[in-house]
DNA sequence: ATTAAAATACCTAAAAATCAGTAGAAAAAA
DNA sequence: TTTTTTCTACTGATTTTTAGGTATTTTAAT
């Protein structure tokens, strides 16, 4: 099995330099270049085979997030795995969304890193253990104070976040309108939120929707 | 060490009697017992020690998600690991929120699960290869219209989703509050909605927010 | 049986969002 | 370079939500 062609792509040198000097001893992987800018490296792919590209969020020119999305672009075949501080679940969740297969904290360990890599060429998706953390209690920090509500509030909840306006929900439960908007008024005051935009948000969050 | 103490709950006599054959031979695990109720299994643990649950979704007393909760509200040091046919991502986030360390569907291989039981008792999560699928592409079902959005878009959506108005995203990006409300028309139009609450609930469940 | 909580409904007024358009300038892609 | 997309900004009218209350009737809990 020939060597996998792996690039580096990170806008801090040493982060490159320190990766190829844990990946050099790595029988089956070839480093074919390290590169500071997201442009860089979409003319590197342009012209050359990648098999494998270690990608950061941050770069000068572009971000990696849609980096990633151009890369899988110009070769669906290029494994790409994220290597980055950003902790935010969003962020990890679009990367994959744009194809990555898999999200790495920097401060992962090689043997993570090696796992990771495995996995990704196989085609599936890795990724490291803080980061899994993250995915799977988003709101263990956000659930602090989540409100306890009524029955009723949960039903109407549910119909505002359908899209249903006080008017609609009203005829639905044979509520008058107004007191659907006592209730909407209460949720959004439970919450401590300024409108349904937030609310939804905070809803969501907690898992509540 | 110790041998681990596991327990089996599954309304499916079938299953339980599976799980155990394929489970005699581990060397570092003994199966205590098979349940086929929720109730049973509270039961059994409140008078006996018990270090591993696999637990099924479907039970006839109470549902999987919430049997979770209660089970590590009576003994927190016992992990549980579910084993069930269910491909919602909904409940496969509940119970990981409801403290389950794992999620497997019934059709895994014998090294999967030894897997995820070796990850789970280490204190990690662990999921099955196509539970981590879904877990990651969520939108691979639900997204089919999965609305391309501009820079600006997923800028504003964001700062709609905070709870801010139009007058104040303006000011804050230094533009005029009826260019916020041309956005704010043109997310609901790509995202077929009629309000914002349906849209920041359509982009939450397509994980853009 | 009594208290507390939840559900119902209203008022007034201001603020914000939605609908249905148009249209020029800037940036990106072809 | 030309074309297309994105970003910007506006008019005018209508609908909906939000904020400040109050108040009665059901339900649920003690």
């Amino acid at each position: 099995m020939a060597k996998l062609l792996t690039a580096i792509v990170d806008d801090h040198p040493i982060v490159i330099e320190g990766l190829k000097v844990l990946l050099q001893n790595e029988e089956n992987l070839e480093i074919v270049g390290g590169f500071y800018s997201g442009s860089a490296i979409l003319t590197y792919i342009s012209t050359n085979q990648v098999d494998l590209i270690l990608l950061d969020i941050t770069l000068p020119d572009i971000n990696g997030i849609e980096l990633c999305q151009h890369i899988k672009e110009a070769s669906i075949s290029t494994v790409v795995l994220i290597l980055s501080n950003h902790t935010e679940r969003s962020i990890i969740m679009q990367t994959i969304q744009n194809g990555a297969s898999g999200y790495l904290l920097k401060n992962s360990s090689i043997d993570e890193l090696r796992h990771c890599i495995s996995e990704a060429v196989k085609g599936n998706i890795c990724y490291s253990k803080e980061v899994m953390e993250i995915i799977s209690r988003p709101s263990k920090n956000h659930i602090q104070g989540m409100p306890r509500l009524t029955r009723r509030e949960k039903e109407i909840l549910a119909l505002i976040a359908a899209g249903k306006t006080s008017q609609v929900i009203g005829q639905e439960l044979f509520l008058s309108p107004l007191t659907i908007d006592t209730h909407r008024k209460n949720l959004i005051q439970k919450f401590g939120v300024k409108n349904v935009a937030e609310l939804i948000m905070a809803a969501t969050q907690q898992q509540i929707l």
